[in-house]
DNA sequence: GTCCTTTTGTGAACCGGTGCACAAAGTGAG
DNA sequence: CTCACTTTGTGCACCGGTTCACAAAAGGAC
């Protein structure tokens, strides 16, 4: 039992840990800003909105970092949970589908401040091909592996119409591409290995309608049983 | 013991549950426009991309609409999905932030597909109030709660810079509403009883880099341990 | 050094959710 | 009517994650 830390830290952050923790580096960041040079469980859990106990056990999954009686230190926490993240390598990612969704992305400041280098533009359309966006040329669809090939692009973002979802997301990881975030709503399949992670505003909004729907309700002591089965339901 | 069903469906359908809801209504809908009529558990449960079993528990705290032997009825079970989602009413859903983001959201056909319609677009910006996008006149964010109130509003979309959104969120919980939607990447505070559900794209990409660099340790063989803490580190 | 205060790190109980596995319920053939 | 087959609905064991609560560690006062 001679590696305690080690133990702590090797192969098994839990999940739900892994996506707590941009929350405390996004926290943290704040508070070295304000030239905070420590901070207590107590407060960095208030400010990213969770429980100081969670907070703890988070991060000593990390490791031991904090000092009993005193807290945290702000540089050296930020800096541990970046290397964690792997925030302290720049990954570039590859925008694929241009349209509405895909420029405001695009045009997003907020991906560089972190690591990650939006590095290519891609879309079917040849009117959209050539756009110049963001500092960046769109370029076709057809160029897909040699982009990501060339610059070395880790991660992609797919912002296309969901029917055409699945057919880019095969072409990607059959280039190589483990990490994907898809705003098309559709289930993609890939292989064993691939990472996917989805972005659904209509799930999202429907989630807040269940509730809004439940709190109304009970306001307006709303229907207790299920009615009957009416005519005609559209899609 | 004589409500049985209704003691299944009443007051307490799993957060897991309400938040799969969703899929399997895309699922269905895909089914119907083809012309399936009945389905079975296993079928939509690979369509959703979930276990059969977890399906079917989801479902029956629905209520018990399966037929042993035949499985569900597509549109049946439509009807009642929308039904406990709340989707057979119209929500009306302000965009409060009309830059990059809110333009996406403003222009986006899938909202108003199901139930969802954008009523009002507001911002800050006088160079933005008085544009026209999707149909909609922006209007300017002092009109806030005049517009939540005569458009019964109930919904309401963050996509202002995160500066700006607790302010916001706490006009427009003032102003009644108790469903925000917030994409601002900020933890908002409200009043117990409002709901917040946030789209975090810096969080998503965090988590992916995570895994992808556990992903490229594992193959080179990576550092084990903790490397010293070096000088600097940019936030 | 001793004592008091603060705050971490974690054992352990608890809780929501998952998935196996099967009885119960329904269909259809003969 | 009976038998074989299909598929639902759910009891139950299990698991990851949350929270409480406290011992252990650190710092400061004297
Ligand atoms: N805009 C939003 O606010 C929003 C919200 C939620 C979800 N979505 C989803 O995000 C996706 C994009 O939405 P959008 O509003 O930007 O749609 P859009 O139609 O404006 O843009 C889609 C772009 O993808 C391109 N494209 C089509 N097929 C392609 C292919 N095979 N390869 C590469 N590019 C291709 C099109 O040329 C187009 O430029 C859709 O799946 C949509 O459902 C969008
Ligand atoms: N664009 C993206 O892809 C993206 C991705 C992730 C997160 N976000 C977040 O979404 C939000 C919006 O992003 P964006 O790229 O659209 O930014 P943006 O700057 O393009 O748009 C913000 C809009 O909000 C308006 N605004 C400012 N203060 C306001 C106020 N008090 N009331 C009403 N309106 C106000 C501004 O006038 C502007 O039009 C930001 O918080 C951003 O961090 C954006």
């Amino acid at each position: 039992m001679i590696r305690r830390l080690s133990q702590a830290r090797e192969r098994g952050i839990p999940e739900a840990t892994v996506a707590r923790l941009p929350l405390y580096l996004r926290a943290l960041n704040g508070m070295a800003e304000r030239g905070l040079a420590t901070v207590s469980s107590e407060d960095l859990a208030v400010a990213a909105g969770v429980n100081s106990a969670k907070l703890r056990k988070d991060l000593s999954h990390l490791g031991s970092y904090g000092t009993r009686g005193v807290g945290y230190d702000v540089e050296y926490l930020i800096y541990q949970i970046s290397r964690e993240l792997g925030l302290t390598q720049d990954w570039a990612v590859a925008i694929v589908g241009v349209g509405n969704l895909g420029r405001a992305l695009a045009n997003y400041g907020g991906f560089v401040s972190r690591g990650f280098r939006v590095a290519a533009l891609l879309d079917a359309d040849p009117e959209v091909v050539g756009d110049h966006i963001a500092g960046l040329n769109v370029e076709h669809i057809d160029e897909l592996e040699a982009v990501i090939r060339r610059r070395g692009v880790s991660i992609v973002v797919l912002a296309t119409p969901a029917v055409a979802a699945q057919q880019v997301a095969d072409r990607v990881v059959a280039a190589g591409v483990t990490s994907i975030l898809n705003f098309a709503p559709v289930v993609l399949s890939v292989p064993e290995g691939v990472d996917i992670r989805k972005v659904d505003l209509s799930i999202e909004l429907q989630i807040l309608a269940f509730h809004e729907q439940r709190k109304t309700d009970r306001m307006t002591g709303g229907p207790t049983m299920a009615e009957e089965w009416p005519e005609a339901v559209d899609l």
